[in-house]
DNA sequence: CGTCTTTTTGAACGTTCTCAAGGGATGTGG
DNA sequence: CCACATCCCTTGAGAACGTTCAAAAAGACG
């Protein structure tokens, strides 16, 4: 329900972030070779990512990505910031369907299909890599090691997905709310993003809740039950979790596999 | 909730089904080269799936395929029947994610993973077809169009989970009844599982209530409802959609995009 | 024909929703 | 610096949707 029409206009990547091109020049200093949670290619990999990438575009918080519906000419690896993804249904109903972290890769429907399913929306000022849409084949195709990496994610992403379902399938509000917050620390622990275990990271109660598929109001009372509970701290800005082992039995959630994530 | 323990033995594929070892002799046969809605390899991408494939498996209803937690030694493609994949919570509550067809992938996780993130079971007799795990690497990374077919096959999972979230998020219980019922008799026919628009299938309410996370008895009565209105009539065996488009419209779904899928 | 599974019904209860209104923080222009 | 706008959070109260418990009827299966 709680639709903010902020950017639903669809203007879409017509105004494009703010793109700058620039090669593969730039990737000896890419920002995700300092991230801890992920695995980083061969040298010779990294150099043909870097013959790939078209260049670096920022977006602002608010701002849209990709336009669902729409046929993006560029997809991209999320460099620095955080995304979401979500959907609408006609009449307005918004379901948010998953956060994307750094070394995420956006636009794998777009790869395969032309077109978009969802949108996304930058949740922070947000650094993205950007290839070419229309060479995305070669990509599979050329580099044995990023097919199976690509494969690797959109496995995980899927996994994601399903812990996601689980959610709205099976828990009540409070688990739900614990859920994700726990997902959401565990991946900014992942990604540099949470130092001392808390997550710096705007969202507002309206977002929770399309992203929970609850009302607002509720979303904003359960929220206080969890902060009395003592089980998770949320607020506009930052998430903290004390218990991060506690918070975990309490949405039944089991513990994370914590591999290497790899990036494209 | 409607929790059947008939198979949650932990017994998993200890029992294999019914493995026949037959290379690719058999691939002439494929009952999926009948199928319309799928995307045909040409000859020689054909000859080398026929190189891998390990041989058939057969499950009978009610039988594990993957057992949430194990490693697999074998990856299959759908060759005939209907399957779920359902994840279970420690406290036994349980998650329908998704249902799978003729021609779709199983053991995604497990390939790139080796451990099953979720538990797969038959819905009806099923046949298989059976890769070796550990041969998947060779599989992504030897046959360019193969693995770009994969990927194109976990993006539209996504896309379906995606989907399913929507409904388990936005949509009211009548409404993610309709959408699930579109969503099974569409791939029904694209599989050609569903003479005349009806899909034959063997679906408990049980099944749909752990399916759209609804208790049984609303589920049950959310379906009568449905009988009564002439939009979905859902029996144990059969799901008949009198009018599709007016079910589409009910439940918010926008056109389905209608590309033939492709199949390893 | 008896047993097991699945569906159906009734009734009370509880979680979550909707409507409605107020309060706090932040930002902008006069 | 104040007035006003905007966005987000908070609270109250009644209604709706969905759950739980309990039991019986109807099918499916051997």
């Amino acid at each position: 329900m709680a639709r903010d029409d902020e950017s639903a206009t669809g203007l879409g990547h017509a105004d494009m972030g703010h793109f700058v091109r620039n090669g593969g020049e730039r990737c000896r200093e890419c920002p995700l070779a300092e991230c801890s949670g992920l695995h980083h290619h061969a040298l010779e990999v990294r150099e043909w990512i870097a013959s790939f990438r078209k260049g670096e575009v920022h977006y602002d918080r608010g701002e849209q990505v990709f336009v669902q519906g729409t046929r993006p000419p560029y997809l991209f690896t999320v460099l620095s910031g955080v995304l979401m993804r979500t959907r609408l249904l006609e009449d307005g109903r918004r379901q948010i369907i998953n956060f994307m972290f750094p070394g995420d890769f956006l636009g794998l429907q777009a790869a395969v299909d032309g077109e978009m399913g969802h949108s996304v929306e930058a949740l922070t000022r947000v650094t993205l890599c950007a290839f070419a849409r229309t060479q995305f084949f070669e990509l599979v195709t050329q580099q044995p090691r990023l097919s199976f990496d690509l494969t690797w994610l959109a496995a995980h992403e899927e996994a994601a997905l399903e812990e996601h379902i689980v959610s709205l399938g099976q828990r009540n509000a409070r688990e739900r709310m614990v859920a994700l917050a726990v997902f959401l620390v565990q991946r900014g622990l992942d990604t540099g993003l949470a130092p001392e275990g808390v997550l710096q990271l705007t969202v507002t109660q309206g977002q929770i809740a399309d992203m929970l598929g609850l009302s607002l109001v509720h979303t904003n009372r359960s929220l206080q039950a969890l902060r009395r509970l003592g089980l998770v701290d949320w607020k506009l800005t930052s998430i903290r979790i004390p218990d991060l082992a506690e918070a975990r039995r309490f949405a039944r959630l089991d513990g994370s596999s914590q591999t290497l994530r790899p990036y494209i």
